[in-house]
DNA sequence: ACCATCTGTTGTATATTTACAACAAAAAGC
DNA sequence: GCTTTTTGTTGTAAATATACAACAGATGGT
């Protein structure tokens, strides 16, 4: 089906956690590796896994992941701070 | 992983556009057996596959797909217009 | 400098998703 | 009622995601 690669801000917001991989492994149910996988777009997660990274950060799906390069949270709140 | 079942709305979003399963197949780019497994919740969709369909909706991921059993769409309504 | 933890990388095995073919049952058109 | 389209089901094969092990390099604390 060619599948497109899904970008996700993954590893930023872990790192705003301050947390290992391997401690959010263990809170979304994976091994470690696979979040290293993830962290670097080797591969897209399954739904059910992209939901429980979605819980676990509280977040919408939508802000986490996204078929287009992501940009830093940063600039995406200079967008909204300056009424785009 | 012990991966959990998403439970999704594709049928009804298909049937309110009153397409076919082979229409909505080909605007999302499977074949149209794919959308039936999908539809019968027997498998997942990947995340790309769930991007694709919430962008033929024009709907976001959360209000297609949930971890939780969804209410029909016009009880959601309801809720809605009665202000919970 | 040493030790522990974290990260990146590679390789192999298993599970899940998708495609595709075939056919039966149901629904829709005429 | 007949024909076409749609849907459900089963089976097999391919692609993708995940687990797990091993090891090297980086980072951090003491």
């Amino acid at each position: 089906m060619e599948l497109r690669k899904i970008f996700n801000r993954i590893s930023v917001l872990r790192q705003e956690r301050g947390i290992s991989r391997k401690q959010l492994a263990q809170k979304i149910g994976v091994n470690f590796q696979t979040v290293g996988y993830l962290e670097r777009e080797e591969y897209n997660p399954s739904l059910d896994l992209a939901f429980r990274i979605s819980e676990y950060f509280n977040l919408p799906i939508n802000l986490i992941f996204s078929t287009k390069p992501l940009k830093p949270l940063s600039e995406e709140l200079l967008k909204l701070k300056q009424g785009d």
